[in-house]
DNA sequence: ATTATACGCAACCATAAGGTTGCATGTCAA
DNA sequence: TTGACATGCAACCTTATGGTTGCGTATAAT
């Protein structure tokens, strides 16, 4: 569990964004969470760059995702935020 | 006060490790900040390169800096860091 | 069976980020 | 006042990052 990706996954203000709608609804698909930023956030983006924020969320443990079908399901998971956000916090 | 710029920050680990300096010694100069990097942490860095990560710790407002005579005194401000990091956590 | 769908993968591109070297400048000590 | 010291500033370089296009593939729908 490297903090570092962590840090820097929530360094691109997309990729946080992609959070906030995972973190509103619980489960989504890649192509859902796509759709969502793009029309209420109004995010210009093509699905390939989105399956890259992904991955870099995934890899830092922030989502989980499952393959069921022809869809990629995927989970937010806020404990490695928890675990980096104390640190200059008396 | 953009909130960018604070994850932007905090992405860097040279930079994490300032802000664990400052965290600690309240008030430092760039000069010791620098010394205390290389010698504690073993970070193999130059003094130019110090300069602007403290400044991009400082446009954050993860630092504030005064100078003081020949010397530029750091202050870590983790007010920043609060408004920014239970944007996800309920 | 054929077509549309949701996704993975790879190559490529432009810009940002982190670092270095070199030089200039204001301050302090001898 | 002269020199060492702490810092600022600018040009330059390399790599990382975020994005795109193009193509391939497995699943689902018609």
């Amino acid at each position: 569990m490297h903090k570092d990706l962590v840090y820097k996954a929530l360094a691109d203000p997309t990729r946080r964004l992609m959070l906030d709608e995972l973190c509103e609804r619980k489960e989504q698909t890649l192509y859902e969470l796509t759709a969502r930023l793009i029309v209420r956030h109004e995010v210009a983006i093509s699905r390939q760059a989105m399956a890259k924020h992904i991955n870099v969320l995934e890899r830092a443990g922030l989502v989980r995702s499952e393959k069921r079908g022809k869809y990629r399901m995927l989970v937010f998971n806020d404990e490695p935020i928890r675990g980096v956000m104390n640190r200059w916090l008396k």
